[in-house]
DNA sequence: TTGACAATACGATAAAAATCGTACTTTAGT
DNA sequence: ACTAAAGTACGATTTTTATCGTATTGTCAA
């Protein structure tokens, strides 16, 4: 059994979060259908899925109305933060750099982009100082 | 139950996989304690994994000797892009630049690493004109 | 050659995650 | 009031993943 952590985003409820995160709110129908266009998927699946992330305080919703509207309980930016401390961890073995020349060669960035980053770099020379 | 793509890992055989891509190659035995290091494991369970794993071809072994000695048979380096896919796409939209900052600014990087980056950027501007 | 041990093999089971069918509820139109 | 439609609720089941106990096999030393 996996290890639980007090955290444990599966595989689908993240599909679901991505979803949400996007919109910022939504109802069970509108996840659904934006689901659909990835991959096939049935309504009640999609619902209980939520309903079950709902319990675990993955979702909010208001219910005031007949039709639910859902929104992530859990910020974006945590649940990144620790994708990235496991790719960190896992493939780079803590180190940053590295996965830094990874990303920048694996994937194509803008001219503008690619600035930015040297500014950044830069400026974090620089305080440092 | 999860989409299955063709090269599905699960959580357990990542760590395996992380301690053999590590090693080169260990026997059960090793991995089995260098898990242990980490979490609580118990040997059997261990040796079950890899045995799976073995079917599942993403391992391979030599059984030549009683203690057999396993080894990845898949590279670190797919599993790795694959991994970082997932990242790109479910927090960052598919922008490099925005990955690359973040990982920047999360983790500490030597100043050193920091001029290779930068070395990097440049060399692929000048090669892109 | 036998017994202790170290190792592997493997089935049964448990636990977690995902799926789906059916029942129930609310609402709006007639 | 009745019915159809559009939702939600939720239990039962399936599938996947992980765990562990027991049996079996090979090795070495006395």
């Amino acid at each position: 059994m996996p290890k639980q952590d007090d955290l444990h985003i599966t595989e689908a409820e993240l599909e679901i979060l991505q979803i949400l995160w996007n919109k910022g709110n939504a109802t069970v129908k509108e996840v659904h259908e934006t689901l659909n266009k990835k991959r096939e998927a049935v309504y009640t699946t999609t619902l209980k899925q939520m309903q079950v992330m709902l319990e675990k305080k993955l979702l909010m919703r208001d219910d005031e109305k007949r039709q639910h509207i859902y929104q992530p309980a859990v910020q974006q930016e945590k649940v990144q933060k620790k994708f990235m401390d496991k790719l960190m961890d896992t493939f780079f073995k803590g180190n940053a750099g590295n996965l830094v020349m990874q990303a920048l060669s694996n994937y194509k960035t803008s001219p503008e982009e690619l600035e930015l980053i040297k500014k950044m770099i830069d400026n974090a020379k620089k305080s440092k100082k």
